[in-house]
DNA sequence: CCACTTTTGGACTGCTTAGTCCAGAACAGC
DNA sequence: GCTGTTCTGGACTAAGCAGTCCAAAAGTGG
């Protein structure tokens, strides 16, 4: 049992309240003042609960790569089929372009990008979390292959990379301002050359 | 006939000192030492000649983009083939995987990750930039096309956004730390989906 | 060798930043 | 309602930042 004065504010939900300014504007152009603002909390709250501006963001991504890679999961187990699943996945990006979120691109490919090889900690869990999408794209080619939809002879590994690759360049271009349009071009040509 | 104290600088050199920094560590993480550092000069001219922090890297941008177009462009007339110039560049993702540069990605791909768009003129800058390598690979396209390597029934702008989504996902990956190896399998796969 | 123009180095300013610290507030258990 | 424990707000610190400014240096033209 607990003593002494209670927490006053839900810790996930201030995480995903700095996931979502660190998603926007990055590590270094994200003030500790502009998390406070966001995760309505204090300075000592802050370092209490977190430890710190860069532990935090460790914190972030942890959540950000478990939350999407659990709705990933589940929105394959649930789609009617593997191909399914894949286009799904890819128009999404184009259909968040435009909302205000999907500009953000993907916070993992943000960070590789802004961080590079800065911080050794931050690097690897960035590739490990990608590998986590990567191995989800592999599981959904597999599925698409006993399923009938993509070629049997081609090597799912590989597929799942080259789909891996895409996801990033189509966030990459989201980004950039490119148009749903455009991403949706983009799309159909990976989806074709699946076939 | 100009009168006074000559400069002490050469304002190319100095020029692409500056784009190497940022390209490597990002705007926001490259301070003005860091840049007086590279460029070998003082604050003062630093100033005087390129204006400020903002103006310089606006100019590195430039530099960048016209210095890459160029080569590129020259690449393709030099090139046997349309589609060997195509492998040629997306292999050299590949190959610049384990060296300095190749790590740091595509600058302005970077820059657009790291802006978004908080502003207007760099967003601008960065788009109508990866338009022209677009464009580049559009004229690569329909010249293999003409040369009988690509099916004349595909949409070459298609094809042609679809591979610059690619070389940004390339380099997104290069830059989160893939092997040349694994870069270089996806390059396979996307070959393959151009036949 | 003098007058004039332009560059250069470095001190300086004002601002923003991450992180620390402590006095007081808020609650649980007794 | 008292005690002990934990949380909270805000003042504070020290460092780093972009950008300014001026005196001295380094040339050119006559």
């Amino acid at each position: 049992m607990t003593v002494g004065r209670p927490i006053e504010f839900d810790t996930q939900q201030a995480l995903e309240a700095a996931t979502s300014v660190f998603w926007q504007h990055g590590y270094d152009a994200t003030s500790l003042d502009d998390l406070l603002a966001a995760m309505d909390i204090s300075k000592s709250s802050l370092y209490q609960a977190f430890g710190g501006k860069s532990e935090l963001f460790q914190s972030c991504l942890e959540n950000y790569r478990n939350t999407f890679a659990d709705k990933m999961r589940a929105a394959l187990d649930e789609s009617p089929s593997g191909l399914a699943f894949i286009e799904a996945i890819l128009f999404g990006v184009a259909d968040g372009a435009n909302a205000h979120m999907g500009r953000a691109g993907c916070l993992l490919i943000n960070t590789a990008s802004e961080f590079g090889q800065r911080d050794a900690r931050i690097a690897s869990l960035v590739t490990k979390s990608l590998e986590r999408f990567e191995d989800l794209f592999y599981a959904a080619v597999c599925r698409a292959q006993a399923e009938g939809d993509i070629p049997k002879n081609a090597d799912a590994r590989s597929l799942a990379l080259f789909l891996a690759t895409n996801l990033g360049g189509l966030k990459g271009m989201a980004r950039a301002g490119a148009s749903p349009e455009k991403i949706r071009t983009v799309v159909k040509v990976i989806m074709n050359s699946l076939k």
